[in-house]
RNA sequence: CGGGGCGUUGCCUAGUGGCUAAGGCGCUUGCUUUGGGAGCAAGAAAUCGGAGGUUCGAGUCCUCUCGCCCCGACCA
């Protein structure tokens, strides 16, 4: 490609609100243009990395066994009505009607549709196991785009659905997606980590999320050093100690200006371990049969040192939405805000103590009036709930595993794959029969890889402060050709030369000075540069330089450059691959 | 959805009630230059996000509204 035909151009400044680095670069280097928040038009450049990202794709996901389909953007909403996420869904789904009022949806994942497909395709344990896929662009009108590609409201995904006759298979599946999407990262070379992860609204029981480590990422990751234990916070689990002593009688107590832990702690010398903390939010909770809402107080019981996990306690209550509750609401259940605990509260209230504050005596605790706590209150004997896990794991609490304290670090979501198990397959009548003429409903799994995302997070990775340094498996060209000679003639057989090798080349012909070119190159970060200046030319040579390495400069004879191109492709290519490294899976999975 | 910030030419900015809205980059034309964002000269390009209001006078003040960004809520 000619640089001076190509349709975008390079900004010598930063965009406002480009606050990322990755991002900013991605804009000025002609890859990406906004359009609205959370909306990306991609230009040639962008194009032809996310390309090569997709190809990548496609080649792990056709060995082990996916065959592309593409599914409809637009789904009619009978089928999300029949699996309930028409009800239990919020805004992020766009909806609309279509000329004569018929309710559509933009589907923002393809379960209720490929199982529409699958329950048409498959009706025997002979058709079994498949595996589909596509690259196909979603639309979620996420409430809070953010930083450039991280985090759109259009975007394309690959998403991948396994059908299977029973959860052996569908652990194959699982199995070889998990590896497959190493594979893919690693082709990438982006450097990725699995972690245990909630479910979310996909529903089934295990999951996992692909994680980009980065300081910009929104996601918390737990990780124990010792024992290998990784998790999204969302849903990590940690050892909360606990010691028991004789109950004591309740007792109330005048505490002054003790609205917080802190404190009231402090008020009372104790430790905050031997306080419980109370949370009110409220549950909506939504009939999936009718779409009929229902708003439920939910109290969530911690003890004083930890703080609740918001997802834990909307996965324990089961809620398909949680909000804070408003004073008011928490006063009508007979509580109070700031001194509330579930002693004496309304009963139609959902309690939701965590195991911290059930295996623990006499935690001081609101008296549901203000300025006043209880003393000793006792999980069973004062009031009671249900018993969950609903505390939110920090460093330095310990590991559940083998007690080892645990480290946490930020990340950015690539990746996901859910056993879904038969949540849609069941809802849906999706079903086949065995040999022994047994229907059975089929079980099935959902896979995604955001493929945008997968390039801002590159950007992430490889930049510099001169640009991008995309690694050669996604830039968007394998050589950048820069000539800084009048003779065309000549660059323009080298270009020539290249190209017809079979070598992706961006030929900068431009007439601009040699500064521009060279910072336009370093800028798009084109793995290989060759520059075609006269010094070298005189002696029948070009110059070659990795934008990974610009110190080092290689002169190269110009009958051996073809040749040596070849190799140094190889080369990087090669230096991808042996990094890459099989990675040990247990049966945990 | 709550809190904060910002909308001035293609991009980045200046402009705190007063003359024809200023500069840099980019763009066009000409000449010169050609190994790290060149020089000189001449140009084009802005209904100052939109609507309403206050005022003799509004880019500037007020109200409403739209858009974008950041923080939070949220999110596969």
């Amino acid at each position: 490609m000619k640089m001076s035909q190509v349709f975008s151009r390079t900004l010598r400044e930063v965009p406002v609100g480009a606050e990322s680095l990755g991002y900013g670069y991605l804009v000025r280097a002609g890859f990406i243009r906004q359009l609205g928040a959370g909306i990306f038009s991609l230009l040639p450049l962008g194009l032809r990395s996310i390309r090569k990202i997709e190809g990548i794709i496609r080649d792990e996901m056709e060995k082990i066994g996916g065959q592309e389909i593409l599914m409809p953007v637009v789904n009619p909403a009978d089928i999300w009505k029949e699996t309930g996420r028409f009800y239990s869904i919020d805004r992020e789904m766009s909806r609309f009607q279509d000329r004569v009022g018929r309710d559509m949806v933009l589907a923002m994942t393809h379960e209720e549709c490929v199982t529409d497909i699958a329950r048409f395709e498959i009706d025997s344990y002979k058709r079994l196991p498949q595996l589909v896929y596509q690259l196909q662009t979603k639309w979620r009108d996420d409430p809070r785009p953010r930083a450039g590609l991280i985090r759109v409201r259009e975007f394309t995904m690959k998403d991948s659905y396994s059908f299977d006759r029973d959860y052996e298979g569908l652990k194959k599946q699982y199995l070889a997606h998990y590896h497959a999407y190493f594979r893919i990262f690693d082709r990438c070379a982006l450097p990725s980590i699995a972690v245990g992860s909630d479910s979310g609204m996909m529903g089934g029981k295990i999951a996992h999320e692909y994680m980009y480590l980065s300081p910009i990422g929104e996601d918390t990751i737990i990780t124990c050093a010792k024992c290998g234990y990784t998790a999204n916070r969302q849903i990590a689990t940690f050892v909360k100690e606990h010691t028991s002593e004789a109950e004591l009688p309740l007792e109330e107590k005048f505490t002054p200006n003790c609205a917080t832990i802190e404190e009231l702690a402090e008020f009372l010398s104790i430790p905050k371990t031997k306080t419980a903390k109370a949370l009110f939010m409220m549950g909506t909770f939504v009939d999936s049969t009718s779409g009929e809402e229902v708003q439920k107080l939910i109290v969530g019981i911690v003890r004083g040192d930890l703080d609740i996990e918001e997802n834990k306690l909307q996965n324990a209550a089961k809620a398909n939405a949680l909000r804070p509750a408003h004073a008011d609401e928490i006063k009508a259940a007979g509580m109070e805000p700031g001194f509330g605990s579930p002693i004496g509260c309304a009963k139609d209230v959902l309690v939701l103590v965590d195991d911290s504050v059930a295996h623990a005596n006499n935690l001081v605790a609101g008296a549901n009036k203000v300025d006043y706590h209880f003393l000793n209150t006792n999980f069973g004997r004062d009031y009671t709930g249900e018993v969950v896990d609903i505390a939110s794991a920090v460093a330095g609490h310990l590991c559940s595993v083998c007690k080892n304290p645990l480290t946490q670090s930020k990340g950015i979501e690539i990746g996901n794959i859910f056993q879904l198990g038969t949540r849609y397959s069941e809802s849906m009548n999706c079903m086949y029969q065995d040999e022994g003429g047994v229907r059975k409903p089929v079980v099935m799994g959902s896979y995604g890889i955001g493929v945008g995302r997968l390039l801002a997070c590159l950007a992430e990775e490889y930049h510099d402060e001169s640009g991008l340094q995309l690694p050669i498996s996604a830039a968007p060209y394998q050589v950048h050709l820069v000539s800084l000679i009048k003779d065309t003639a000549i660059a323009e057989q080298v270009y020539k030369q290249l190209e017809d090798a079979g070598i992706e080349v961006l030929y900068d012909d431009r007439k601009e000075s040699a500064g521009v070119k060279f910072a336009d190159a370093d800028l798009i970060g084109i793995p290989i540069r060759i520059t075609l200046g006269n010094r070298s030319l005189k002696e029948g040579k070009v110059e070659l330089k990795l934008r990974a390495n610009p110190l080092e400069i290689h002169q190269i004879k110009l009958e051996d450059l073809t040749k040596d191109v070849h190799k140094i492709i190889a080369d990087l290519q090669r230096a991808i691959h042996d990094s890459m490294y099989e990675r040990e899976v247990g049966d945990e999975i």
